[in-house]
DNA sequence: GCTGTTACTGACCATACGGTCAGACTTTTC
DNA sequence: GAAAAGTCTGACCGTATGGTCAGTAACAGC
């Protein structure tokens, strides 16, 4: 038996391609341990599959790493929505706080998957923080700015509180564990419903 | 060569203990793998020693890791300073901010292998969330709340403050890769200087 | 300088690890 | 319905891993 401390949703009523079916099992044990310490043999007990089927669908660890890598990635630009200059802050800066929380409650394992690869600094991801996410930050951040010289929001580093809104809340998918010991409640969701506090 | 992501500031003139010293390479190796991707061999590596040397002064991996997490947690017990209701709201804050982030920078290792414990449902460190760190969370809370009610404060969900602060700090040292990346920048210590922003 | 104790280490061990492969089973194509 | 292609898996392989051990070196006490 697989020690899960953070168990997906069963997909014993699975079905979807089986393609799929070890990418999720695979999220879930390389956000667990990350690469090095993630076990092919516990990423197969998993998904209730033989090892060598897992070998089938991905040829090494490293591909389906950069696989379920990859599908996060993806799915993280999908919710990248725009905003500019005209939108109001406090409804820009709510959407964009909702909709990140929204992505750490529905998909903790992504989050932790990714912090993961941050503390072992980048290794496969060092490509995507130069370019496309590099881009998305510097484009918030001048709309950041212009907000600021149209006098709409107070004077504040752009960057600095992309980070502020970023790290609080990615915090309530990595830290869960603690987050949940120190509030001294068992259920995720409703930690998360209260997060948005003003 | 073993790959430091984080190189630790080099201990070739080291004068403390052999253990201390271990201790240190074994702290850089684990922040950086988490505790089962780290290797004995690589702590080895790091600290320029024999493994058996390694299994000499602590008798296996899960006692060396143990070792390295309770000396971190007794260096954080140490700076969790107090503050009483008599305390002027805005420098007991500014002075929680900035001693959270001195530690980050000081010693970000720590602060990632903290993470990397919490990522993995803090299996080491559960007894340490429920107890003295529950209760260090709850004291700051009331004082929070004993701040509110005397008007010194708008209304606030005092742990979601306190989970605020922590997160933004914390980010700044496990997040450091991401951060230097996307603010283009090559040094640790300027980006935390700049971490406060108002 | 001998003795007891502590510190160290090259060589080794059992097991776990990522990965392979031959053959079996299943599905598709015509 | 037979051949071809795709999917699956028990048994296996070479290597890396955590850990051991016998023996050596260093040093303190007398």
């Amino acid at each position: 038996m697989v020690n899960q401390a953070f168990p997906e949703p069963s997909t014993a009523t699975f079905t979807g391609s089986i393609k799929e079916h070890i990418l999720i099992a695979a999220k879930a044990e390389f956000a667990q341990y990350g690469f090095e310490g993630a076990r092919m043999q516990r990423v197969a007990d998993r998904a209730a599959l033989p090892k060598p089927n897992i070998h089938y669908h991905f040829k090494s660890k490293q591909q389906l790493y950069l696989a379920v890598l990859e599908r996060i990635i993806e799915s993280w630009n999908l919710a990248f929505d725009q905003v500019s200059q005209e939108s109001d802050p406090a409804d820009a800066l709510e959407a964009f706080i909702r909709q990140k929380l929204k992505q750490a409650q529905q998909d903790p394992a992504a989050s932790r998957l990714f912090a993961n690869e941050m503390i072992q600094g980048a290794p496969n991801l060092k490509q995507y923080l130069n370019s496309s996410m590099r881009s998305w930050v510097q484009d918030r951040a001048l709309v950041i700015n212009q907000w600021m010289a149209a006098g709409k929001i107070l004077d504040v580093d752009p960057e600095r509180l992309i980070f502020l809104i970023w790290s609080a809340t990615q915090h309530y998918a990595d830290f869960q564990v603690q987050a949940l010991s120190l509030l001294n409640r068992a259920e995720f969701e409703s930690m998360l419903t209260g997060a948005i506090f003003w």
